[in-house]
DNA sequence: CTGAAAGCGCTTACAG
DNA sequence: CTGAAAGCGCTTACAG
């Protein structure tokens, strides 16, 4: 039914072999041949079939994407999607195919990437590093299967790709700092995530260099519930706090309900900025000020360092940290005394 | 290096055929036979290599799901999401996988699934039907290839799973007119899609039945800044509205966004309502009130339908229309003058 | 530069 | 109920 390489080998009167070199771009091919070889392939629009050619080069070019599924959240994150988006575009360009799979607990992530491994069905895994046991990171590395996480994990023989989770929340510190805030709180996830610690790491600093208590650091799980109470233990703790930091844009919309419920006015009574923004952070009245993690940057990069990695390249840092950028909106007040408009 | 079907017949001292048979589950096999080799394939955590299976199966085992992706949108609607998850693990539950695509534009679309097709990278195909030209419909359906729509299409041959989106609007309308509002306004996408249309018929059946006016109806695309424009256009106009019932969660963010420019406060002043649900409507203050299309449902139920397809089924309806449901929340206030309180 | 051939790891009629 | 064999559509040393 569908042509394959062997019509083509008869209809150009060569053999199976050099039909086949051509396809792949092989070299020691006669340019006239090659030619010839193309065009019949451009004509009959002919297309490799991905399972034969997979069986004999033991590649599946498939990379699989495994994306945490919990709770509510998982892909409609806006983190994930766009991070799936980022990849699949990559993945696409080089003609491979993405493999999708969700996973709903850490062991789940380890059932998938055990089948698809042994099956032969990606030729690498883009993974979410939260999720990824010590074991598992593990486990991966022993098997040699090329792979990188998105974000950094405790085990430095992974090749991952982050971005500046400390430089970040500097940045924002700063701004905040800038806007004349002193009493500023970070609300941040559990403190197991590496991220989270650098988070606070970067927060710290620039309070400390500023001469500034940097203890008003809140953890709460992602969930807006949980944000939502946190928030008001928090600011009954501290009511002289002017502005939060929500480390998470998930933990944004649970400082947001717990201001309306409050009756506290943003930015008004309250400001509020966030690391990593969401595409409604513009809906929102007023606007959320955050930190972008430019999530597109962070899809490729890593699809781009696992392609090295698929093609057999050894790079020599295992990291790859991308810069962040402040998108400044409007939920943060300036409270400085001496500040006038031009 | 990886255990192979051949490693295994020699184990169990049977042929590759009748190894075969028990992983396929295949009649015609003595029960201890069986039992033996099942036992084998256990304790070795064999897994068939999907290459050769599919290419001597000539199948793939991947279900291709092409999602739209067309600026900001796509998979950070919700909607998608939420569908992929769902279809994704039916497909898993399967031992399918699933591979994943965008599209940007409708010829993407094309360009996808006929690779995908032409390399027998998958055994079926779920598509939004939005995306999909009358022509490449035309196209699937000579290439006589198993694929489901999420929404119906134009042409009645093909199989799709929808919500039954008039029924959905005329359930929310009654619920409005319930409230006691008469001056409702209808905000929804272009005219040129079939939801959209079934939509206004379930309104406008409702309204007349009712003996209101069914013509405050008004059409923008699926962007923010538009359907903030357009509801202050129809606020203008119909300044007597006391409801906008916005038919896709899209255009909710738009409405919200008009009502606080124009310091309309919502349900006080404008009550609103959306047709599709959205996880962040419970953010909002006050929570909106939608329909929701169950997107969970229809994933599932895609996938099944799907599945039955590539078993090689002819079912005999070619739709699946599944029941909406309304989430009563606090965006639409009750404006009965004979209102009070129990 | 090109061909002939073996082989990738399965499935599936066909015999028995 | 089971085996032997052909074949799926490619790739890739190996010769020449």
């Amino acid at each position: 039914m569908a042509i394959t390489i062997k019509d083509l080998a008869k209809l150009a009167n060569v053999s199976k072999g050099t039909v086949s070199r051509v396809i792949n771009g092989s070299s020691g091919v006669g340019a006239e041949t090659r030619q010839r070889i193309l065009k019949l392939i451009k004509d009959l629009d002919y297309q490799p079939n991905i399972s034969a050619r997979g069986l004999a080069a033991k590649r599946s070019y498939n990379i699989g994407m495994i994306i945490p599924h919990t709770g509510n959240y998982s892909l409609s994150s806006s983190y994930w999607s766009a991070l799936l988006t980022a990849v699949n575009e990559q993945v696409m360009a080089r003609g491979y195919n993405l493999l999708f799979s969700t996973a709903r607990a850490q062991d789940d992530v380890a059932s998938s990437y055990r089948t698809i491994l042994k099956r032969r069905c990606a030729d690498g895994l883009i993974i979410g590093a939260d999720q990824f046991g010590e074991e598992h990171l593990a486990e991966l590395l022993t098997m040699d299967f090329p792979f990188v996480t998105v974000g950094k994990t405790p085990n430095n023989s992974v090749y991952y790709v982050d971005v500046d989770n400390r430089g970040g929340a500097r940045q924002m510190t700063e701004y905040l700092l800038d806007q004349g805030h002193r009493k500023i709180a970070l609300l941040t996830g559990p403190l197991e995530y590496p991220y989270v610690q650098e988070r606070i790491q970067g927060f710290s600093q620039v309070m400390m260099a500023a001469g500034l208590s940097p203890h008003q650091i809140f953890h709460c799980p992602y969930q807006i519930q949980a944000a939502k109470e946190k928030t008001k233990d928090l600011l009954k703790l501290f009511p002289e706090t002017t502005a939060i930091f929500a480390a998470c844009s998930e933990l944004v919309w649970g400082v947001i309900k717990a201001a309306q419920e409050m009756k506290i006015k943003i930015p008004d009574d309250l400001s509020l900025v966030s690391f990593d923004d969401h595409p409604l952070f513009e809906v929102f009245s007023p606007e959320i000020t955050a930190v972008s993690q430019r999530i597109n940057e962070v899809g490729r990069t890593a699809a781009e360092r696992l392609f090295e990695l698929v093609e057999g390249a050894v790079p020599a840092q295992k990291g790859i940290v991308l810069s962040t950028e402040i998108i400044v909106r409007r939920s943060c007040a300036n409270r400085c005394k001496s500040s006038h408009p031009h």
